[in-house]
DNA sequence: AGAAAAACCGTAAACGTTTTCGAGCGCCAG
DNA sequence: CTGGCGCTCGAAAACGTTTACGGTTTTTCT
């Protein structure tokens, strides 16, 4: 059926131990033969069965990677950056979706395992000894979560969320509410962590509401319990709840950033798109998709000895939806 | 390293062939040995690997998906749903994005046709004849686009966009402007094939504008053209230019829908929450990943006499973008 | 020129499965 | 009692590669 090694090799009159060669460490065999072997090759369209390779070699050349929710833009856009690397590399990538269940997540990794050389998982929902569970089952490298031990691509929420403030402080405000999302999501506490350390050299009052759904309909509920503290800024978990935010302020005619200012966290597309703009905090998600796999690919040909976290810098994108408070 | 089939074969005392016998055609061993052998396997954690069988089988298991673009939400709708059903007949789902580029797209299903059983081509920008090509390569099934001798799973697009235009005829509007996508491609001309069949029987004046690019900037530009022309209500080819229309009008002080009607296409998610809410039309992404992946499954085993081409119904949403004219 | 070393390449084993073939066995019919 | 059949299972070949090992040729050195 498909064109095998051996049809290359009897073309090019050499054995399939000297194409193997020629194609895998071309140093190994004589320019001229090579250059028939190769010539043999792409007359046939030859192409390896990565999968016979991969039996002998114990690599797949594959990575994969699990996400808790494909519908997340932001995830798409790690998604998107880590396929665009793999490919350069080389690899081919394998995509599942745990749908936001820890159990379903550590079940696809381990599922993946036997045919990948590596997974990165991203922002998992698993207690942290269950990550170093399924990490024995293959090398892991993590997005989005931070664990001793095993190597990560992160990125500086903790400081965007300083940014939030410090930039929410100059503008005048003194009373800012901060909507949780899933008090146990490491998101949530790193974004809560830059928040507390913010607000401690600033002197300003921090109304602590939550925790909410991180959805739209979450913002709508979380609107008016911050209108209801008085507060003069509100600082969302992320775009989705802020838009929901946005919402029901217009609703009910709370005018926005007239009346109160508002933040969102991911900048999203439609961050920029709704209007007023919205004040965000842009997250590198190509970059740590693009880190994750040279992490992973550096993990894999090396001594694992070290084991790097690279956090990479967000940004604070001010929009619209922030001004000086009314007075 | 890992535990083989020898290594349960071992433990249960019988062969290896016992062993893939006991776990692929449980009909071919006695129910003792059987369950001796699973007893075995599951002690040992034992999970066959795929590539060695695949070697023998000549089958995978595994299928690629190829997007144009993994940032664009009607494609992630799809890939979700393509990863879940999948994952649902044990298939494990390669991903590759093409960039929107005709020739990465063709080189991506190459490259993945050796280690997959069939690949859903999603929205190709290819040109028939080689999409025929690539067909050759492996089983494929199209989505989002419709091809003599090649299984599909398609969207009633041209059926919402008539939806689209006997709503706005309802409301009283006698000259809409139509903002065209990229011409050649196939979404567009099923959309304006809709488009000019229900115009044709309702008598309304068209104006055809552009191709623009089918982007928020895209909006942007063919907002002021559509005013020039005088209409009272603009079709887009999709939501992202809609939402450039709005925000265009807009700033120009145009109010929405009082001066103007606006639609959108696709319904992602932020169409619902922009403000007027947009008129749109759902597309059944996820409905058409499920049969996409059925379809491919069905193809896979059986005689290939018959080349299925599903339609999956979209459905106009009315919001907040659509009243009667002015006077 | 002769020997040692290096370069090149072929033979065959190995990877972990599935599957063909046939052996052993019990059973039933003739 | 014999022949045949059905059931269960083991031995071994096969899938398409890579790679250890050895053999042959070429180069290098004296």
């Amino acid at each position: 059926m498909a064109v095998t090694i051996r049809d290359v090799a009897r073309r090019a009159h050499v054995s399939v131990a000297t194409v193997s060669r020629a194609l895998t460490s071309p140093e190994l065999v004589r320019p001229e033969t090579r250059s028939r072997v190769l010539a043999a090759a792409t007359e046939l369209g030859y192409q390896p069965n990565r999968a016979a390779r991969g039996l002998i070699t114990g690599k797949t050349g594959n990575i994969g990677i699990v996400v808790p929710d494909l519908d997340n833009p932001f995830f798409t856009g790690v998604l998107k950056a880590v396929q665009a690397r793999a490919m350069q590399a080389d690899y081919a990538v394998f995509v599942a979706d745990s749908d936001e269940d820890p159990v379903t997540e550590a079940k696809l990794v381990h599922a993946m395992a036997k045919q990948v050389d590596g997974v990165v998982l991203c922002a998992p929902g698993l207690e942290d000894s269950q990550i170093y569970e399924v990490a024995g089952a293959t090398s892991l490298v993590l997005l989005n979560r931070r664990l001793p031990g095993v190597p990560a691509a992160l990125m500086d929420s903790a400081g965007g969320m300083h940014a939030v403030i410090d930039h929410l402080v100059a503008l005048g405000h003194r009373r800012i509410a901060y909507l949780n999302g899933p008090r146990t999501s490491w998101s949530n506490q790193e974004r809560r962590r830059g928040l507390l350390s913010a607000v401690a050299q600033h002197d300003v009052d921090l109304v602590d509401l939550g925790p909410f759904a991180p959805r739209y309909e979450g913002g709508l509920q979380a609107a008016d319990l911050a209108v209801a503290a008085d507060t003069t800024a509100i600082v969302a978990y992320n775009d989705i709840m802020a838009l929901g935010v946005l919402a029901r302020l217009r609703d009910r005619g709370i005018t926005v950033p007239g009346d109160v200012s508002v933040t969102g966290f991911d900048d999203l597309t439609y961050a920029a798109l709704c209007s007023p703009a919205l004040t965000t905090v842009a997250m590198p998600v190509a970059q740590a998709g693009r880190t994750a796999v040279n992490l992973l690919l550096d993990w894999l040909d090396s001594d694992n000895t070290e084991v790097p976290q690279i956090v990479a810098e967000t940004q604070l994108i001010v929009r619209g939806t922030t001004t000086p408070p009314r007075r």
